[in-house]
DNA sequence: CTAATTTGACCGGG
DNA sequence: CCCGGTCAAATTAG
């Protein structure tokens, strides 16, 4: 019940920070006179501050117990090793992070499990590519916000390898607001996700049928199958979420993930101001 | 019948 | 030992 904890808050504020200066960014990058490089690079520090200072924030808040002392935090490189020797590299993975209050992001996502947080009243829904099947290692953590029951964090791990083009399904995705962790290689994935010039839809409470999601042009014919079941023979689903529609979870258990109070009309934190 | 979710178990790090 | 993340079997929906 880490309500109004200081830490919450200034997570909070950071994150507004770190939104408003993505959402600079992009400017700064979609600008019709180009501006000087200089300015960019001043905007992506900014971005990039923040995104340390929220992910040394959330650090402690996570674990309590541990103490703040980070000998790399403040340098502006984490050497963190990526190296998939592991299977768990939960650590300190490099993410992007989104507040929306949807979740859908033009992307097509399988849900894979779901899990109580000890922190907070709401659980956290793990997704995968749909793709994964054919090699994407894209994945996502979606979480309500603890105050607002119509926001979502959502974490962004990893890139979508399958070919984001394909994933991205371009009808009303506008990625609400991307804020980039830029840690490592992650943060020049824009160059799939540019929404520019994009204007919001002034309404997109209509959910269509999305495509089925058919493998399609560079699966590898090939009968590599990452990961899938033996038991369950490539049965793995395609879940598309659009718009504000409830459909993700209605958990009898979990009260508080009751949500048919969503707002129809979203208006994407990006816009702000 | 096939496909998509759900839910609990298992794993592994801190 | 606890917590979070993933897997995988079972169930439900289409």
């Amino acid at each position: 019940m880490a309500l109004a904890t200081p830490t919450a808050v200034v997570l909070e504020l950071m994150t507004m920070g770190q939104q408003s200066a993505a959402h600079l960014r992009e400017l700064l990058r979609a600008a019709s006179p180009p501006v000087q490089a200089e300015h960019q690079a001043l905007a992506a520090e900014i971005l990039r501050c923040c995104d340390r200072v929220i992910a040394a924030v959330s650090a402690g808040a996570t674990d309590k117990k541990r103490k703040a002392t980070d000998p790399g935090a403040t340098s502006c490189h984490l050497p963190l090793a990526m190296m998939p020797s592991k299977r768990r590299v939960r650590g300190a993975e490099a993410h992007r992070e989104v507040h929306a209050d949807t979740t859908a992001d033009g992307f097509v996502w399988r849900k894979y499990g779901q899990k109580d947080i000890n922190g907070s009243n709401h659980p956290r829904l793990y997704y995968r590519c749909a793709l994964s099947g054919e090699g994407c290692a894209a994945t996502r953590r979606v979480q309500r916000s603890q105050e607002e029951p119509a926001a979502f964090v959502i974490a962004y791990y990893g890139e979508h390898t399958c070919g984001a083009a394909f994933c991205q399904q371009r009808a009303e995705p506008l990625p609400p607001t991307v804020v980039d962790s830029g840690s490592n290689a992650w943060g020049v994935f824009g160059a799939v996700d540019r929404n520019r010039g994009s204007p919001l839809l002034p309404s997109l409470g209509a959910e269509h049928k999305h495509s089925a999601v058919r493998r399609h042009a560079e699966a590898p014919g090939d009968t590599s199958r990452r990961w899938s079941s033996p038991s369950s023979s490539s049965s793995y689903s395609s879940e598309v979420e659009l718009g504000a529609s409830p459909v993700e979870g209605f958990l009898d258990g979990n009260f508080d993930w009751e949500w048919e109070t969503v707002v129809n009309s979203l208006s994407f934190g990006d816009l702000l101001h």
